[in-house]
RNA sequence: CGGUGAUUAGCGCAGCUUGGUAGCGCACUUGGUUUGGGUCCAAGGGGUCGCAAGUUCGAAUCUUGCAUCACCGACCA
């Protein structure tokens, strides 16, 4: 390609709307244009770079056996009512209706329309398992769709549905599914760990996402330093202190001071002191509203997830208003302590352990300090309810917590029958008996992963693109070719020669200086310059440089094309 | 959806307090100059100042409403 004839559109400056590096470098470098919140015109950079990806992505899916299909983006609403999600889905499902006004939506995911195909295609046990897959766009009306195509509305992804009559089939699968996952990460050269995960709103036994290691990912992810167990912090667990709890050694104090104040007054230290928040209780239907409190150690934060998942407690997470706490306590929120609380008490295992520890007194302004647990509060419930956080020994037995900061570009999981049951999904097993399948789904964001691989392949000048992913393999940069025909001669003759060896080359002849296709080669990341010159043209050579590592070498020009071989 | 802020040329911004017919840098066009790291000089094109209503002799500027975009939060395979 010439820079004659294509839309390199770079930048000099970033457009205030970006945030992330990405983003910025994303539009700077002419890869994406925005065209409404959370939606993107691919450019021909950025066009060429996605398809990569997707090629990558394809190639593994159909080595680990997967057929690819395509099915509409646009899906029938009577679908989502079948499986029960049209209701369930919320805003971020986009609704539209057609001109016999018939509702449909825009496929945020494809599990009914996939159900719905192998329903009816399948009928013998002896076609599984089965496993499809397609990349297509999807639609999904985010909240707030956020930094550029990392989190748009509309994105490309590859989504993939196996189908088996029994759990370890579908096991096996999600074993190579994993296997193929890796070997793409690996084949992008991008730095990941697949981490275990929620199974979320999806449901579902079995989960892993994919994270891609980078400080601005949305998500917090807890390793262990010793081992591979990496897992979503919303799944880590905090694993209860080892060793004997101390005795009491002092005797209960009430002190006229907040909690607040105390710990500032006195150089308290959070970790020897509690702090309570008081949440709804589950109810039935009917019943008056219920409270339960709940203790964690001042260090430590609650972990919603693990809260809800308590059957005790009232789900989605509901916080006491500041009215309902001083029904209960007679007290503001900061005086809340667990001792003589008219409400159920849930302590986390780690504020469980402490002897001798501070907390408010439910009356306002006062706070006691060396409480213990059995002596002065009686009983109490322990249950694992907090993020863990670094150092924490790791849930796997070997070495502590670490955490760092991801961003999901794959998620496994598996479906088991829900789906299948809501479409009807059988086939006849070996006994002639109709037998509902069980699923698995695993999906990879393509256009995230681009964002992704920029967010960790960059520096100053631009990006700096895996080699696998890279736009283009080099770059011809002739220096005053307009004067020089010497000049002109070769970086043509050199153009000629790479395109016929099926190189995807870039030829910049426009009439530009020097220090300005420099600068534009950088910001795209092209992995390699090829920089014609008088300077080296008497001794046949053409100086290669290398955007990765900055090296730059004097090569002949006769073993340019032994290069990309 | 709540909080905050923004909206003036393709991009980045000033002008608004104190109303008087719109400006700077980059980009773009033309000519010259320069040519191994974003040259320099000159001339030029481009804006119903987000939309609507109001106040006023007169509104980018003041008032009200709406829209869009972004940030923080809640949400999220």
């Amino acid at each position: 390609m010439r820079t004659s004839q294509y839309l390199l559109s770079t930048l000099k400056e970033t457009p205030a709307s970006a945030e992330v590096i990405s983003h910025q470098l994303m539009l700077r470098a002419g890869l994406v244009r925005n065209l409404a919140s959370g939606l993107y015109t691919w450019l021909p950079t950025g066009l060429r770079v996605l398809k990569k990806v997707e090629t990558i992505v394809r190639e593994e899916m159909q080595r680990a056996g997967s057929n690819e299909v395509l099915m509409p983006m646009v899906q029938p609403a009577d679908l989502w009512e079948e499986s029960g999600r049209l209701a369930d889905y919320g805003p971020e499902l986009l609704r539209i209706t057609d001109r016999h006004k018939r509702p449909f939506v825009l496929g945020p995911t494809h599990e009914e329309v996939i159900t719905k195909l192998v329903a009816n295609e399948l009928s013998s046990y002896k076609q599984l398992p089965l496993n499809l897959f397609q990349v297509q766009t999807k639609f999904r009306d985010e909240i707030r769709p956020r930094f550029g195509v990392m989190r748009g509305r509309e994105f490309l992804m590859k989504d993939a549905y196996s189908f088996h009559l029994d759990d370890q089939c579908l096991e096996t699968t999600y074993q190579k599914m994993f296997n193929a996952y890796c070997r793409i990460f690996e084949r992008l050269e991008l730095n990941f760990r697949p981490v275990i995960a929620d199974t979320g709103s999806i449901g579902g036994e079995k989960s892993h996402e994919f994270h891609v290691l980078a400080d601005s990912g949305e998500d917090d992810i807890a390793f262990s330093d010793a081992s591979d167990f990496a897992a979503n912090i919303e799944k880590a667990e905090a694993l209860a202190p080892t060793g004997e709890r101390a005795a009491p050694s002092q005797a209960i104090e009430k002190v006229e001071l907040k909690l607040e104040r105390l710990i500032k007054t006195s150089n308290l230290d959070l970790k020897t002191t509690v702090k309570t928040l008081l949440v709804l209780a589950e109810v039935a239907d009917g019943a008056p509203e219920k409270f339960i409190a709940l203790v964690l150690r001042g260090d430590h934060q609650l972990n919603d997830i693990k809260a809800e998942n308590i059957p005790a407690i009232a789900s989605p997470l509901t916080l006491a208003t500041d009215e309902q706490i001083a029904a209960v306590a007679n007290c503001h929120i900061s005086s809340l302590g667990p001792k003589d609380l008219a409400v159920d008490v849930i302590v986390d295992r780690s504020a469980a352990h402490l002897s001798d520890f501070v907390c408010g007194a439910n009356e306002n302004g006062y706070s006691y300090t060396g409480v213990n647990w059995e002596r002065d509060c009686g009983e109490i419930t322990v249950a694992d309810i907090r993020n863990v956080v670094a150092g924490d020994p790791s849930p796997c037995g070997q070495g502590n917590i670490e955490i760092k900061r991801g961003i999901e570009v794959g998620h496994i999981f598996q479906l088991g029958r829900k789906y299948a049951e809501a479409m009807n999904c059988a086939v006849l097993n070996e006994g002639g008996k109709n037998e509902t399948l069980t699923m698995g789904c695993y999906g990879i964001g393509v256009s995230r992963i681009v964002a992704a691989a920029i967010e960790q392949n960059h520096d100053e000048n631009g990006i700096k693109w895996p080699k696998a992913i890279a736009p283009f393999q080099v770059a011809i940069v002739p220096m005053n070719m307009a004067k020089s025909a010497r000049v002109k001669e070769t970086a043509d003759n050199l153009y000629d020669s790479l395109l016929q060896a099926g190189v995807e080359v870039l030829f910049d002849d426009r009439k530009e200086r020097p220090g300005v296709m420099f600068a534009d080669h950088e910001l795209m990341g092209t992995p390699l310059l090829l920089i014609v010159g008088e300077r080296n043209l008497d001794a046949q050579q053409v100086e290669l440089k290398n955007r990765i590592t900055g090296e730059k070498s004097l090569i002949a020009i006769d073993e340019v094309l032994a290069l990309f071989n």
